[in-house]
RNA sequence: GGCGAGGUAGCAGAAAGGCUAUGCAAGUGAUUGCAAAUCACUCUUAUGUCGGUUCGAAUCCGAUCCUCGCCUCCA
């Protein structure tokens, strides 16, 4: 039985789907005005596997997964002022590398990825039946704004009233709204701006809106699974609240999930504080594996500190799980319910923890490296169970060898080197040279590349640690 | 100031009252020409501090110290 912590109730509550032939959720995605940086492939990391796992469990034609594009903000018209660059080339560019990056985590592309400038219909839409119902109000200077006090249970999400944002406030009031605590639905154009005719005249959406008419289009007025950044929940998630219960009249999203942060020393990853790595700044060092392992190392709800020990360590595992898969054939696993899948299935349940489903892989790694020599039909087992089980997660994707040799893109003549140098190396440890053989593992052990000799044989294997 | 999350062995990180978490690092043994990999074992009387409840507490209760987040764009 699936148990999610919902951060609306907040507590784990059982997982009952509007329709079991239709889970659907929705995700807060990027704006994309630059490079992911580690705080985003945590997002995308940790609803792909809830995305993989809701598969799992009522089958993958019954869960539309749908993840927004923010493609038009203040940041990005900023920035494609500082480059000089059409807004929409701008926001091309950083949606192709995301997608770049989304691949590289292995991170399954949800149903649908609507950005907001092809929801300018639906979101004006909104707009307006919020003005109609009077929830919202236009401002002299062509602004719409939602009126907050008109939503009597704004802040049940973040668990905050109205009166203590009022005590709180700390925004400098903006004439044009009637109260502080409004927020902006549509903003009017200034020159030059990119802009969309409205019943305002020319403007464009704020955030928050933009989320509540995509999500709605595509999912409903009412689907089951809400999810974004810790850092969303106040005001965004909220906002979407405010505005998409006001305007259909129905419950909104029926379970909120955020995910926790990533920290650099105890500090949140902020592009202000500086302190933020790219998945690029990453992924030219460390296989992209490496950092989807290290995302799956804490639970999703925890905040997750960066640092090159902890990629190194999640290294270090990957290795020997991918060792352990090594020269070992994979068959079909014919039953789903060992007591392997039931561990992994119980860790699951609670909340996506995977740092459960981790050592599950282990054991089975270590079966594996128990059976490789003498019983090889119960290392197949092992082996083939552990590819399964990994793979529910997104992990040991990859051929061995690829991992383990370092992957990406070798030249052969690269590889040729090595394999002459190794064939050297056995002939040297034919003749008993001890001294010759241990200096060319020597050679290549400076190259990165370290030996390991099977016994019984002369066959060796390099394995390039990532 | 308001609201919220947390403090577990060298590091990371699970565990929701009793039963070896796990990984990385370090060490010992087996194995090896020597290594590496692997297996077995050790570090592991780890639970911020002080009290309380209980036959028994990381886990429940109280107090206290500390860290972090949100309240403004942010995954």
């Amino acid at each position: 039985m699936l148990q999610i912590y919902n951060n609306l109730t907040r507590q784990k509550e059982e997982f009952k789907p509007l329709d079991n032939n239709n889970i659907r959720m929705y995700v807060c995605g990027m704006t994309v005005y630059d490079m992911c940086h580690i705080g985003h492939a945590r997002v995308l990391v940790v609803f792909d596997v809830i995305y993989r796992y809701l598969c799992e469990v009522y089958g993958k034609e019954h869960v539309t997964y749908v993840r927004n594009i923010t493609d038009i903000d203040d940041k990005i018209i900023e920035r494609a002022n500082e480059n000089a660059e059409d807004f929409n080339q701008l926001t091309g560019r950083f949606i192709d590398e995301m997608h770049q990056d989304s691949e590289a985590l292995s991170v399954i592309p949800p149903n649908q990825e609507p950005r907001a400038t092809l929801y300018m219909k639906q979101i004006i839409a909104m707009v307006q039946t919020l003005v109609d119902k009077g929830f919202a109000y236009a401002a002299d200077n062509g602004d719409v704004y939602y009126a907050v006090s008109k939503f009597k249970s704004y802040g049940q999400l973040s668990g905050k009233n109205i009166e203590d944002l009022r005590a709180g406030e700390r925004v400098a009031v903006d004439d044009a709204k009637k109260d502080p605590l409004d927020f902006v639905l549509w903003k009017a154009a200034k020159p030059g701006e990119p802009s969309w005719d409205s019943p305002w005249g020319k403007g464009r959406p704020g955030w928050h809106i933009e989320c509540s008419a995509m999500s709605t289009d595509c999912l409903g007025h009412n689907f089951d699974i809400h999810g974004g950044g810790m850092d969303l929940q106040f005001p965004h998630h909220e906002n979407e609240i405010a505005q998409s219960e006001a305007a259909t009249g129905e419950k909104f999203a029926n379970v909120w999930m955020h995910n926790g942060f990533v920290r650099i020393d105890d500090e949140k990853m902020s592009k202000s504080l500086g302190n933020f790595f790219t998945i690029r700044d990453v992924t030219e060092k460390y296989n992209p594996e490496v950092l989807r392992y290290f995302i799956l190392t804490s639970h999703y709800r925890s905040p997750l500190n960066y640092s090159d020990k902890q990629l190194d360590s999640a290294k270090a595992a990957l290795t020997t799980l991918y060792t352990a898969l090594r020269g070992v054939e994979i068959s079909a696993v014919e039953s789903t319910d060992t007591e392997y899948h039931q561990r992994v299935r119980s860790a699951m349940n609670d909340d996506f923890n995977t740092p459960e489903v981790l050592p599950v892989l282990f054991d089975l790694a270590k079966e594996v490296n128990r059976h490789k020599e003498k019983e090889s039909d119960k290392a197949v087992y092992f082996a083939s169970l552990l590819r399964q089980l990994a793979g529910s997660i997104g992990l040991l994707n990859q051929e061995p060898e690829a991992f383990l040799h370092g992957g990406q893109g070798e030249q052969d003549s690269a590889a040729d080197e090595i394999n002459a140098l190794i064939e050297q190396r056995n002939l040297a440890r034919v003749n008993k040279d001890w001294a010759e053989s241990d200096r060319i593992r020597d050679v290549l052990k400076e190259q990165g590349i370290v030996l390991e000799d099977k016994d019984g044989s002369l066959y060796v294997q390099a394995s390039r640690v990532v």
